[in-house]
DNA sequence: AAACACTGTTTTATTATATGAAACCAATAA
DNA sequence: TTATTGGTTTCATATAATAAAACAGTGTTT
């Protein structure tokens, strides 16, 4: 705590003691723990539970995290605030694959691109960051839908078939209802969604989901490249490391359960 | 900005600034809209950003909430902060309402009560906060039960059923997993749940769900009383108060559809 | 091209607030 | 009773926050 200098800094020390394992604090308790005095951290503990960032149990004493800071948790706007800490960790997947990775959000039923490493290797799939295809005849598209909420699955899979949006790409463009809703619980059961050139021809996409503290999908995350290159030895072990890489995104973003 | 003292007051009346309308924020911008001079609010924002509490974006030099954030609101225990927010909510209810209400969530595979406001009439329901009962014959466990995301939902039936915990508590408890599936897509249906003597002879409940920003019931609200007062015409009354009470509770929490 | 307007950033002297020590208070245990 | 352990308040002092001004980079206007 002394060798912290702004006060904006020694807020977010106190703050951050406040884990899923050790949720509750108490003033002396936690002034020893970070070595400060008890009467500053008295001050820092009920200012911020003045503001509703901290919630004081009224017969133990004891402080917790509070509503205020699950609304503000709530209003960060996922999209950009990944990027810094996901580029890395794509970086390394990209590494270990030797294929372009891509990292991407459902939005307006498009599968929205957020950030992507592309392979080291010559022949490689071009694409742009900002851009959006399909949901029904991408990797990430498809294992994003695998995993919403029923309804939410069958509305967008309706919409889209009423729309004329299930367009037909390639001769393995699936572009039935029925068989998309098929293949998506199939993803969920496999816990991975392929793209066998449903989208151009030439091009293999494998993709793996990532989880919020709810279990949803809020974004996934794909190795692409050329068909040649995707023997169906190699799966599994993209399968693997983008799964390590999913994992590692989600310890970053305070993964828990409830 | 002048009239607050402490720096914790300070940096968190930096943070409200960025709201889902106006999620991004220039130094210039918001140091005029907090009456600050523009170094102090560059301070703020760097030290914040240094933290991942803002994001900056490198392009614009805009900042907007960042995964720190995001990741301490998903810490917040819900049971404990809640009750402050909504305890003065679940007071109006009751007045309008004139029958006991209460907020409970789903918590082991049981429904546990975490606030009541008791009846003002003389007959009323006799319950213990921190106590909990059976989900499948109580309309606040169907109705949490019942917005459930399919896969879990289905889950805890079938373990509630293997695990002998379907009791039968009165002739209208609903026994049977199939029977129980089939009450809970209807609940869903009518945006309600109702508890016809299921648990206790004499004793009626209604109650909606509350969401979060992802749509998932965290909690649900109830209404409970004597069966003889709850006719048919009563009911829809019940549920707009109900719901009026859920909106609130919503609104406290800083509910938006992302 | 020059002047201008608009950012974000850095520096500095001054001011205001955060700090720790000690005293105080309340509840509980010995 | 006294001792102990927590939270809370007070106050002189040290330290960090502040505003003003200068600086730098960018794009716009003349």
């Amino acid at each position: 705590m002394k060798s912290l200098k702004s006060s904006v800094h020694k807020t977010f020390a106190v703050l951050e003691h406040f884990t899923p394992q050790k949720s509750e604090w108490g003033v002396t308790e936690l002034a020893k723990h970070l070595g400060s005095n008890k009467s500053t951290i008295y001050r820092f503990l009920s200012d911020l539970q003045s503001l509703g960032v901290l919630y004081k149990d009224k017969k133990t004493e004891k402080y917790s995290l509070g509503l205020k800071l699950f609304e503000l948790g709530n209003r960060v706007p996922l999209k950009s605030a990944f990027i810094d800490i996901t580029h890395p960790i794509l970086e390394s997947v990209a590494a270990n694959i030797s294929e372009t990775v891509h990292i991407a959000i459902l939005k307006n039923a498009k599968v929205f691109y957020i950030d992507k490493v592309e392979s080291p290797q010559g022949l490689k799939i071009s694409s742009q960051i900002g851009s959006s295809n399909p949901i029904h005849c991408t990797a990430l598209g498809k294992i994003l839908l695998a995993y919403l909420q029923e309804d939410a699955q069958k509305n967008i899979v309706k919409d889209l078939y009423e729309n004329d949006a299930l367009t037909t790409f390639t001769k393995n463009t699936i572009t039935g209802p029925r068989n998309l809703l098929k293949e998506l619980k199939q993803i969920k059961d496999q816990s991975y969604a392929i793209d066998m050139e449903e989208l151009e021809i030439g091009l293999i996409c494998i993709a793996i989901p990532i989880f919020n503290q709810n279990n949803e999908p809020i974004a996934a995350l794909s190795a692409s490249g050329p068909a040649n290159r995707f023997d169906s030895k190699q799966v599994p072990r993209y399968v693997n490391t983008l799964k390590k890489g999913a994992d590692a995104i989600q310890n970053q973003i305070g993964y828990f359960k409830p």
